[in-house]
DNA sequence: CGCTGTTTTGACTTCCCTCAAGCATGGTGG
DNA sequence: CCACCATGCTTGAGGGAAGTCAAAACAGCG
């Protein structure tokens, strides 16, 4: 059940089999399943729980009073909505699945007794929050200094280095159910020009599009056509040395 | 020493005299005075202590490989930079002063052992942290969607509320060391444009600049210019139940 | 097989960028 | 006290990246 997440959180430090457990057990718990575009966080809620992405991909947006729409990041699997979002009043953003997708629903005092009991678990909750302010951190640089282009390679990298550190890729493809509508949402550029800039992508050789299916046929030359740095994913265990010494 | 800080964290919840106490004389053990354009924490740096800005302004940034360089946020007087970056190898990004600063340097260890000793503490920090995500993903909104014009109505918003937050501000103006250029670096759009957008904005009646003096004779009409909604500041005292009892 | 949602393409417009030069400031030193 | 320079602001002209509108081609699915 939580799988992806566990991985995910691994990426900084190992845990325990009690520790995994814990995790397993508290997601286990309230699991919902999800079609495609459903919002499942209103803006202007009260925060109620924790959410996990267990499969499908969900994404954070906001809409301005005129309609215009900015998606503010994509949620993989996982990925947690809103670790400590519980102490607020209301939501400022929504978040929505784009395909069908399954959640689950931790409450607050889950997550917490589960932080008091195992501090690892602690320190890996942590890091992932800072992950996460890391990755909004490169949006803002991507639509402030990136042009269509170099954009859409920075965001095709992440995608793929986040699935990757998952294992949700094979060798140099993924799954990418999101339409040119939500990728135009997504960096702030409009759906015409998503397309034709898919094109020049193509035409680079930099990315393979067949339905929903994604391939890279060389990292590295898109991450150079991005000015891409893995760096802020820091996803090279810097906990480390809170490993468990357990198997 | 840390009274905007102080004012910041009560807009959350109100802290008893021994917190403030706490507080205060933890920043007031080590600070440091800066220069203008100094920086002090480098993209690549293993964190070492948490920052609390105390006076001045200062920038958090990234530059890409070619030179290119994106504002990410503002830090004003009271801001707290890094709560638990500590736990990170390394930055992914760097933060500079905009004018003469004074910034004062705590040790990770002390504000463990400050936020293990005063829960309330604890959740202000959470809070002070939701904020500044919140904040980001605003800036993710303004530079996908809002134009120049409606962007730069946007940020100086931003500015003028968080200042007014602290203290900052009498009735209509506020103190505004930024340049053009500085301007230009966080709504990315060039300084020539940043020129031309505040002459704008000026003709409109919606700021008055006067060296390095800002004055916005009508807050509400640029709200709505810049399609500024205050909500994500979570200004609002989202953690009045908690309140000290004490005076 | 037709419907609906997505992708592709073309023509025209607009916003913003670059380059380049001309002005204000204000601080420093002769 | 004024000349000087540095830094920041302002303005103009021309170009390019991305937007809008509109229609056609192409899925995928009941």
């Amino acid at each position: 059940m939580a799988t992806f997440f566990i991985r995910k959180l691994e990426r900084f430090t190992k845990l325990s089999g009690d520790e995994k457990r814990a995790l397993d057990e508290a997601v286990s718990r309230t699991t919902r399943q999800l079609g495609p575009r459903e919002d499942f966080v209103q803006e202007g809620d009260k925060p109620r729980h924790i959410s996990l992405i267990i499969e499908g991909w969900a994404t954070r947006y906001k809409v301005l009073e005129d309609g215009r729409r900015q998606i503010i990041g994509f949620l993989l699997p996982g990925d947690l909505c809103d670790v400590r979002m519980f102490i607020l009043k209301q939501m400022d953003h929504s978040i929505g699945t784009v395909s069908r997708a399954k959640i689950a629903e931790v409450p607050a005092d889950t997550v917490i007794s589960l932080t008091d009991t195992h501090p690892r678990l602690s320190r890996a909750l942590w890091w992932n929050s800072l992950v996460e302010e890391a990755i909004q951190r490169e949006w803002i640089v991507n639509l402030g200094q990136r042009d269509a282009f170099e954009r859409m390679a920075h965001l095709f990298c992440e995608l793929f280095i986040r699935l990757r550190a998952v294992g949700l890729t094979n060798d140099t493809s993924c799954q990418l159910p999101l339409t040119q509508v939500d990728l135009g949402e997504a960096m702030g550029i409009s759906t015409v020009h998503v397309n034709r800039t898919l094109m020049d992508l193509r035409g680079a050789g930099l990315i393979v599009l067949k339905g929903k299916t994604c391939t890279i046929p060389d990292l590295d030359a898109l991450q150079e056509a991005g000015l891409f740095n893995a760096n802020y994913l820091h996803l090279d265990r810097d906990g480390r040395h809170l490993d468990t010494n357990e198997p």
